[in-house]
RNA sequence: GAUCCCAUCGUCUAGUGGUUAGGACACUGGCCUCUCACGCCGGUAACAGGGGUUCGAAUCCCCUUGGGAUCACCA
């Protein structure tokens, strides 16, 4: 076991987003290739936005996408003494003082420094304030070091420097005595242990506050590499209106995990020309340090390319498990149907997602109610009526079939009747399937079987003859 | 507005001073074929702009432009 011990700290405000699965499994994916610690916690020091909801659907997310934790989850509420602790410290430090302005007071010197086109930063009223009125409210602020500079060496991005004018004495404990969460991340990585804090880059302006902290508190300084963000085709931060954020909808969708999952390593990172990475290769190819720096766009089109192939490569068995709730969404019964391995198989090379493929399961299941007119307007009606009468006296005179079977009885009858395999095959196949486009009749037809093989042509011949 | 970050085909990316700038998705031409797919072969398509440094820049430096992030008693 290394040393590395890397956290995913999402906070449960809603689902699993896309962008958070991706550094939950950079964190992951770090940890299993130095063989650290991956730890999971919730920052839920916000009280009112934080649900239990939110905490189910995160943990249904990370357990879908396979990135078990070794610790947690732990949770921030549970440690506000600790916080209070550390506050304490920091003030009998002189390195934190209490503030009385209040939050009206604040948010009006902001908005007339913003007017001004002066930077919106504390000013400082309360930092030397030398009586401490009793009972009053206050807030706690952290002493900001004032002159210099405060510089971390991230990983992905490389040296970051930060003027110490820009940064002002942020709140570190709320007039109500609840901690704030730059405070509460730095207490927790440093007494977790954490030797790298991997997150989104939307964080890297928190981060020299948060090393002022560490100095502050005498904790030693992780290491830092904040993952760019995911941006929408619009190149705006990826959002709802650019369709699905939430990896559970992804699942619903008919997405494999292992699908998202090398999409969603492949965003920011390569290696070489690969693309297609099992979990193995992804943790012995994959580092941090070799994560792009720029932000890149989610492409549907792309993480379509890969769950095809993951159903084209997948296990049948599997697949027909992980086909059965989109068909049930379908109030389709496989119950007395076709063997749901056999009917995956025929789809496997022509379906994108399980959706997709449930929609093309369906006639295994239901057999045709009506037919594809426009297909069957193609076809000579008695030269129709031909084929499917020697279809079923084919079919009748077997008592078992297969594919190579079904090939060479589609040959007898195009000979027979003198006519192309594409005007026997394609009547044959609208009568099975009701549709025009449908996997090889080989397929379907040892699927069905040859009793509800031969009663659909009969039904489609009925159809036919009016 | 301030600070910080970023910049190779439409998209994801390879490239780390000398390449016909490579791969993948998408798009597209053809082959295969009982349909639709799969598969195979081929094609279109990029170094944001301008200055340097250098014998030589996609690669190093500077500026411009363009994107993004952050500036809360949210996380």
């Amino acid at each position: 076991m290394s040393e590395l011990r890397v956290r995913f700290a999402p906070s449960p405000t809603g689902y699993l987003h896309v962008g958070g699965a991706r550094t939950a499994l950079f964190n992951w994916l770090q940890a299993r290739k130095e063989g650290g610690t991956f730890i999971l916690r919730i920052e839920d020091t916000d009280v009112e936005r934080s649900t239990k909801e939110s905490v189910d659907a995160i943990l249904e997310g990370m357990s879908w996408l396979g990135l078990e934790w070794d610790e947690g989850p732990f949770y921030q509420s549970a440690s506000f003494p600790l916080y209070k602790e550390y506050v304490q410290k920091l003030l009998d430090a002189g390195k934190a003082y209490r503030c009385y302005c209040s939050a009206e007071e604040l948010d009006a010197k902001r908005n007339l420094a913003m007017q001004e086109g002066r930077k919106p930063k504390y000013d400082g009223t309360c930092r030397d304030r030398s009586d401490l009125p009793e009972g009053q409210p206050c807030v706690v602020r952290f002493r900001a070091p004032r002159g210099g500079v405060t510089a971390f060496d991230d990983l992905i991005k490389g040296k970051i420097t930060f003027p110490n004018e820009e940064l002002d004495d942020l709140i570190i404990q709320r007039t109500d005595g609840t901690p704030t969460y730059n405070f509460c991340v730095v207490i927790d990585d440093a007494t977790m242990r954490i030797t790298t804090v991997i997150r989104g880059d939307d964080h890297v302006n928190n981060t020299p506050r948060q090393v002022q902290l560490y100095e502050a508190l005498g904790f030693p300084v992780p290491q830092f590499a904040h993952v760019p963000m995911i941006l929408g085709s619009d190149k705006a931060r990826l959002s709802k209106r650019h369709g699905a954020t939430s990896v559970i909808a992804y699942r619903d969708m008919g997405y494999l995990p292992e699908a998202l999952t090398n999409y969603l390593v492949r965003l920011g990172w390569s290696s070489g020309d690969d693309e297609i990475f099992s979990r193995d290769e992804m943790i012995r190819k994959f580092d941090i340090s070799g994560v792009g720096r720029s932000a890149s766009v989610f492409n549907t089109e792309k993480l379509n390319w890969l769950n095809a192939h993951y159903i084209k490569s997948g296990d049948p068995q599997r697949l027909a498990d992980l086909l059965l709730p989109h068909l049930s969404k379908r109030d389709v019964s496989t119950a007395g149907g076709p063997d749901m391995t056999l009917v995956v198989k025929t789809l496997q090379q022509r379906a994108q997602t399980l959706e997709e493929m449930a929609d093309r399961a369906l006639f295994f299941y239901v057999a045709p109610t009506s037919y594809d007119e426009a297909a069957l307007a193609k076809y000579d009606k008695e030269k129709m009526l031909a084929v499917y009468d020697a279809a079923v006296a084919k079919f009748s005179a077997v008592s078992s079939i297969d594919e190579a079977g079904v090939e060479a009885l589609l040959k007898e009858i195009s000979l027979d009747l003198e006519l192309k395999m594409g005007l026997v095959g394609q009547p044959v196949r609208i009568a099975l399937s009701g549709s025009a486009q449908a996997p090889g009749l080989g397929e379907i037809i040892v699927a069905l079987g040859l009793k509800e093989t031969i009663s659909r042509i009969q039904k489609a011949r009925a159809f036919v003859a009016g």
